[in-house]
Formats: C-alpha cells, structure tokens, sequence
DNA sequence: GGCCAGGCCTGAT
DNA sequence: ATCAGGCATGGC
C-alpha cells in the first residue's frame, strides 16, 4: 500500500521502497517520458494542442494493468463516470480483498478467478445492468489468455485480440490497450472526442474510424498522449456542446 | 420526468 | 460494410 501527496510541482510517494518505485510505480506513473517534449512535439504547428495542454498540462497516461483496465472499460460502456466510479468500488467491496491501511478498510480490484465464477444474478449487487455477462466472459477469457504474448504485438494486433472480447467494441478496445500502455497511438473516439474534433479540427472526418485515423496519422505514436489533453479540455469546456465556447 | 452517459450486440439491408 | 434499435441503470 502506498500513498501519493500532491506537493506543488511534486509528488512525493510514502511507504514506498526504491526498489518497489523501480519495479513498479516508475512504469505506472510514465515517469521515464520526457513529458516536455512530448508537449513541445505536439504544439509545433498546432494552436488547437497548444491550447489543450496549456489548459492541464499534469495530465499523464498511466500504464495501468490490463486485467483491471479491461473490466473497468467493458463498465464504462454508455455510462456516467460517477457511476462508472461506484460500480467498480461496488466491486471491489464484494468481491476484492480488504486491506486494513491507518484507520480504514480498502479493497483491492477482484482477481479474475473470482469473477469469473459469478452469474449475472450473483454479480447483480454491483448494478452494471447488462455489462455482467460481458463482465464474466472477460475475466474467464483472461485466465484462458497469456497477456505476455499481447506486449509482443504492434498496437493492431493487440486491437484485433481485445477486440474479440465479447462486449469490448473499437472505442473500449482503445481504451484498454491505450491506458495499460500496449497502444500508445491509440485514439479512443467517444462522445466528447468527437464533438472536440469536429469543432477544432474541422476535416478530421465524421465516423468515428475516420477521425481515429486521421489522429494517429497527425499524432503518430503521440497519439493516446493527444487524446488526452483534448478529451480532458473537451469535457471541462464543454467543446461542441450548445451554449459553450472555447476559452 | 426526460434526456443522456468515456458503446456494443444483434439482426436486417 | 453499414445501420437502426435495444439495452440496465442512474446522474442531472
């Protein structure tokens, strides 16, 4: 267990040994990325990014683990964040461990054996609605599944292997492979990225595979890390929506 | 109370 | 290949 304090322009991590850092949370946090010059490359000739990463230029994309990032995009499907939140923690409750830290009890994210024995009915108490049984068919494909041979592939291989996860579609897919760092030019396309897009890169194209393309053809390997900056600046003004305007 | 949410599956063209 | 319609649940 360890414990992030936002200090300044610092972070200080406690209960954390150096080799714990190292081996773990070095890889978690992105920290081995030049984040200055990814911004630097991302500007150039790009008013539109320029604005974006000046709006939250801390934003990172952490290389999560696939097995809980896979389970928390199939709950993300045409769903709220706030819910999205209390299902996964809903989760967790029944179904992690608990672990006593200072005066709480935590739990951590349920293994897949565990979720891959449940039934619709008996995962009903997290209230994902019929992200169930794609919920339970995940977890039973990940123990049938060797995750190493996915960091072998370039980044449409391992699109077409999550893609076959009953219930995971091209943005879900996306998601995963972007946030547990196997895609790096992966552009999911979600509501707000496709309003942002057609509002400030007007000509990105109208159907979600066209904007994706043309944003890994602009961005490259740079791509997830664009994503961000213009889904986190999209959502906080609104872009696209009636009523709002860029800042 | 109705519209919407970090979409996907199915069945029909 | 593309497209409508349905889908569980609850936030606002």
């Amino acid at each position: 267990m360890v414990e992030a304090e936002n200090a300044g322009r610092n972070i200080i991590f406690h209960n954390m040994s150096p080799s714990e850092f190292v081996d773990v949370w070095h890889g978690y946090f992105d920290l081995g990325r030049d984040y200055g010059a990814v911004q630097r490359k991302l500007s150039e000739n790009d008013p539109v990014m320029e604005r974006a990463i000046a709006f939250a230029p801390g934003i990172r994309v952490l290389r999560q683990d696939f097995y809980e990032t896979l389970i928390s995009f199939i709950i993300s499907q045409n769903n709220n964040i706030p819910r999205i939140k209390r299902i996964i923690e809903c989760l967790a409750e029944n179904y992690g461990t608990p672990v006593a830290y200072r005066e709480h009890i935590l739990y951590t994210f349920p293994g897949a054996r565990v979720l891959s024995s449940q039934t619709e009915e008996s995962l009903g108490c997290i209230r994902a609605g019929y992200r169930s049984k794609y919920i339970i068919r995940a977890a039973q494909r990940v123990l049938e599944l060797d995750i190493d041979t996915l960091c072998g592939m370039d980044s449409k291989g391992v699109r077409q292997e999550l893609l076959k996860f009953y219930g995971v579609g091209e943005k879900v897919a996306d998601c995963i492979g972007l946030y547990s760092g196997l895609m790096s030019d992966a552009f999911p396309v979600d509501r707000w990225v496709k309003r942002v897009m057609a509002t400030l890169y007007p000509g990105s194209g109208t159907s979600n595979e066209e904007i994706a393309a043309f944003a890994r053809k602009k961005f490259g390997s740079l791509a997830g890390i664009a994503q961000q900056y213009l889904f986190y600046y999209a959502r906080e003004n609104r872009i696209g929506i009636e009523g709002s305007d860029d800042p």
